[in-house]
DNA sequence: GCGCCTCCACTTTTTCGACCTCTCCGG
DNA sequence: CCCGGAGAGGTCGAAAAAGTGGAGGCG
């Protein structure tokens, strides 16, 4: 049996600040997570406002996403935060299309991007200001995409990945990816040698050479893609970033006729991930002290990791989390979600009252959340 | 003004998140 | 048998992932 106290302990180890193990301790005993000497944030206010610059969108449909200088400090994300959150959402991709201006006949574009819901704006904004560089831009009717493309944003997002690597298979299409940035960066991309070797990386990455480039490189052959090594967890707020990302908090309540209210009710954790990173899953499931359970839909790629028993979340992904806090507005879910597991443990569930209170916390839940900002 | 770079809006595809249901087990 | 819970089977739709291209600026 894994006790909490194990699971944290075994994460501070990752660590290595005596300043967090103080924190924590400090946490046990009152519970609170206040406190301006979270060691693992820093106000870079003045780093922030240097390096993004006031715009306003020329799109009606754009909202602002600028700051004011009167805005409250940001806190920065930790590095292995952002490795956790960018092995869930991050994309490293290079574009390549016609240009009749370019000698090659051709424009290559290496991006780093993020795309999250606009009411994560914060979020994004914190990874601006991580990189220090890029910018924030206007997806889709509900999303926004903070971007790295210059050559100097490129350059920071490089120097970030090979000092704190992503674990998913993500990485090899980060590597793949860094060789791209390189030729670019070197103005090889110009030439058509270089062309061709990006062409080459191209088609190893993400999902590869579409129709249009197959039929204009039909000659050109592929990369090798990297291989990953096992996945181990680099840090507990590696976890935080990926729970940030992929992380689903959920309360059920089911009619059920052998209760005696009619109704039972279910406390679930889920992380889906495509089948090809089941490897890391399982090794989270270790990192998170195991007990969770792995299910894949017939004919689907997605595996889903998920923890059903109520103990054990109770006991093991509660002090988890709240020891190493997710960001942004999931974190509002998750506290919902702690609410009701309050209920369940102390067998409120059991009593219409209880069941009531859950059922208002799960119907303002997730999907069911009215101010999503 | 050529050649190239950066910013930004926008599109396309799918991997997530979130939700639903049934069986079976054990005290 | 009663009651409560856990695992395992799914589905749905959009927030992710991934990608395209043009305007405009600069050496
Ligand atoms: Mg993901």
């Amino acid at each position: 049996m894994v006790t909490t106290q194990k699971i944290i302990e075994r994460a501070m180890e990752y660590r290595g600040s005596k300043s967090v193990l103080y924190t924590v301790k400090e946490q046990r005993v009152d519970g609170s997570w206040q406190g301006d000497e979270r060691p693992c944030l820093r106000y870079t206010l003045m780093d922030f406002e240097r390096n993004y610059q006031l715009r306003v969108l020329s799109n009606p449909r754009s909202r602002h996403i600028h700051t004011k200088s009167t805005s409250i400090p940001l806190q920065t994300l930790t590095p292995f935060f952002v490795t956790g959150i960018t092995d869930a959402e991050g994309c490293f991709s290079v574009g390549i299309s016609k240009h009749k201006q370019l000698r090659t006949g051709w424009c290559v574009k290496p991006v780093f991007s993020i795309t999250l819901h606009e009411r994560d704006e914060a979020l994004l904004k914190q990874l601006l200001s991580f990189f220090g560089k890029g910018g924030i831009f206007r997806h889709g009717p509900t999303t926004l995409q903070v971007r790295f493309e210059s050559k100097n944003a490129l350059w920071a997002v490089v120097k970030h990945f090979d000092k704190y690597p992503l674990i998913s298979q993500k990485q090899a299409d980060y590597l793949l990816w860094k060789k791209a940035v390189e030729l670019f960066s070197d103005k090889e991309h110009l030439t058509l040698a270089g062309l061709f070797e990006v062409v080459a990386l191209r088609a190893s990455i993400n999902w590869g050479l579409p129709p249009r480039l197959r039929k204009a490189f039909p000659l050109i052959a592929s990369k090798i893609r990297p291989e990953v090594k096992k996945p181990v967890v680099p840090n507990p707020e590696w976890m935080a970033g990926f729970i940030s990302g992929e992380g689903c908090f959920i309360v059920e309540i089911l009619e059920n006729k052998e209760m005696r209210l009619g109704y039972s009710v279910k406390i679930k954790f889920n992380i889906p991930q495509h089948k090809r990173d089941i490897i890391l899953l399982q090794v989270l499931n270790e990192y998170l002290g195991g007990g969770g359970n792995f299910h894949q839909a017939k004919n689907r790629d997605v595996m889903e990791f998920r923890f059903q028993d109520f103990s054990i979340i109770d006991e093991q992904i509660v002090p988890f989390i709240r020891s190493f806090p997710i960001q942004g507005m999931k974190i509002h879910d998750f506290n919902d979600w702690c609410q009701a597991i309050d209920i369940v443990r102390r067998k409120g569930h059991l009593t219409p009252e209880g069941l009531a209170e859950i059922q208002k916390l799960e119907e303002g839940m997730n999907t069911g959340r009215k101010e999503k900002k």
